[in-house]
DNA sequence: TATGAATGAGACTTCATTCAT
DNA sequence: GATGAATGAAGTCTCATTCAT
């Protein structure tokens, strides 16, 4: 028995949209894994559609929080930032897998409302400006920020999703060697 | 008034899917996009899965036609097999997009039949062998073939739905210089 | 099997609302009773809102069209035009019971919209024009014509209530002597 | 904040069956009103329906109280009886007028005991029998008593529901001659 | 005593599927 | 072959009622 049932709606609601996506999660079976009755959730949320965008928001907060603590901002060089942005994209993906799907499978949804919509951009934002930022020090490729973004994130998206589907063993020397690929991607070779 | 009404149907239901997901797109939206009854769709597929698995199939088949035909096997080298399969995802890209993207929102759904998942996995073989090869001859970094594929194939998706989303526009030069960044991210500097 | 489900569901629902009021009225027992689907009704109506809306229109409507038709308008006297309203309500009572009671039990309904709340309006319209006409012959009392639609109507209803509830039996005989007191309450004695 | 909840709950739950119907009225729209928790009206009542049966029982027996009190038996004339019983009810609808409109409306509900039933059934047997014995005396018309009732109830019924919707302001002038209109209807003439 | 969080039955409504035309 | 009216299972959501606090 949890303490905070709003918790644990939100906990089994992002294992389900993350494998079965919003339409193909229904309230019952978010109740069910949830442990609480379907009239609970109710309680908590408005409705289906405000329950996914409170935990898209969340999901990506949580993300962007990973990603800004602790980062080399001015100070660092730009292999250290990059190096940053990787690994802890790593370790967000390793300690919340479903977050990350749920958040990659859903942030184009027609459900998201706009204050969703805002959250992912300023999330897309933060790394865009550390890109320009390393592009300015001569040490990125010049191509639009968005391409190198699409390049680093869609390869670590991928790479996440091949190690859920157990086509992939992430060890740390493996690790390494990814980041060095995704690096040699977008520098100035 | 389109001769085969077997092919509006799956086109109407190829971009509805991808903008709405599987089970967010309904058989009437699907019979009004492609101007039918909406019982004209079960004289061809038997019902929703089997239109969802008949449509993943076939998408997949053309894409993977389209990286296959005309590619540079035993004779070229890697670096020109690389260049083949880079420029021919952006080829059916560009020509299908729909089609990619639902290839990509649909690839891991729980409603795929076991042919569907076999298209799939015999299309990841094919880069996959290709891959493979290139580092045989040393010119590929030996990595799992699979992270290689991810890194590829994930900023390639990434990159699409950039250009999908208005947030890039892929100009002939562009695509030489993502060509090039992909290409350093898994060749062996 | 009737020809026309609509009708069927019209005539339902008419008899429900009509003796469990609209809210105690679900729309499977309007289904049940008209021995359709309950889907069905949706092919008619976009909602339990618009069925009652259009029920109480097309209700009203009916009633009005009865009070008008050969309605001894400039010509006939004031007794007669008082004798022509009342005989016809009785007659459309006693072949619409259920289309009276609910008229009268849904007229101040909060789910009545616009168009709705406009018909009601116009059918008291109607019958207030009457009895001002008369007022302005001098045969009828100079009270407000409200209060005097009040008398009329509020003791037809009553005395078809009375009836549908077996308390009193309406022979032809009684229906003059009704008519005579109403008549009496309103006239200048 | 009143010393008594059971009527707070009661002047609540009174105010919105009047103006919603009892099943167009939920417990927690009661407890809002009546300021008090959901599960408190359990502690005072069983059921919504033992509510709603309390309620009717509660406004019924004022009403008949109201009527009963003062009421010129044997001694006072048919005329004077009239009088009293036709201004009694306006004086109750003046000052009740949520009672009155609840009793009107929920008189022939499915969800009312047999407590209730009968207790509406004295009320009306007592102006049934200040009708009948005027008519001994030759002063009312020779009319089932049940007719007389609900033309005077009936229109009584109606002229409030006029004044409560604003079609009628309601001074000593125009109530006297109401009533005059109302006796016209049932007397000898 | 009073509360309101929690529940699940049942409400309204949608939609995959069938079938008479 | 083609249609779309009809269906009812299943979805979202509400609300009478309970019970731990």
């Amino acid at each position: 028995m949890s303490k905070n049932k709003q918790e644990d709606i939100l906990e089994a609601a992002m294992q389900l949209f993350a494998e079965r996506g919003y339409d193909g999660t229904t309230i019952p079976m978010i109740a069910d894994k949830a442990k609480v009755g379907a009239g609970t959730i109710y309680r908590y949320f408005d409705n289906k559609e405000s329950l996914v965008n409170s935990l898209f928001v969340k999901c990506v907060t949580q993300f962007s929080d990973i990603l800004n603590s602790e980062f080399p901002g001015n100070s660092g060089d730009v292999r250290e930032q990059f190096s940053h942005i990787f690994y802890r994209m790593f370790q967000f993906a390793k300690h919340n897998p479903y977050a990350l799907l749920f958040i990659d499978s859903h942030c184009m949804g027609y459900y998201l409302n706009e204050e969703s919509n805002k959250v992912y951009d300023d999330f897309l934002a933060f790394i865009i400006g550390a890109i320009e930022k390393g592009q300015e020090r001569g040490a990125i490729r010049q191509l639009p920020s968005n391409a190198l973004i699409a390049i680093v994130y869609g390869a670590f998206i991928m790479l996440f999703k091949m190690e859920q589907a157990g086509a992939l063993e992430n060890t740390g020397q493996l690790l390494e060697e990814l980041e060095e690929s995704c690096w040699n991607a977008v520098r100035i070779i």
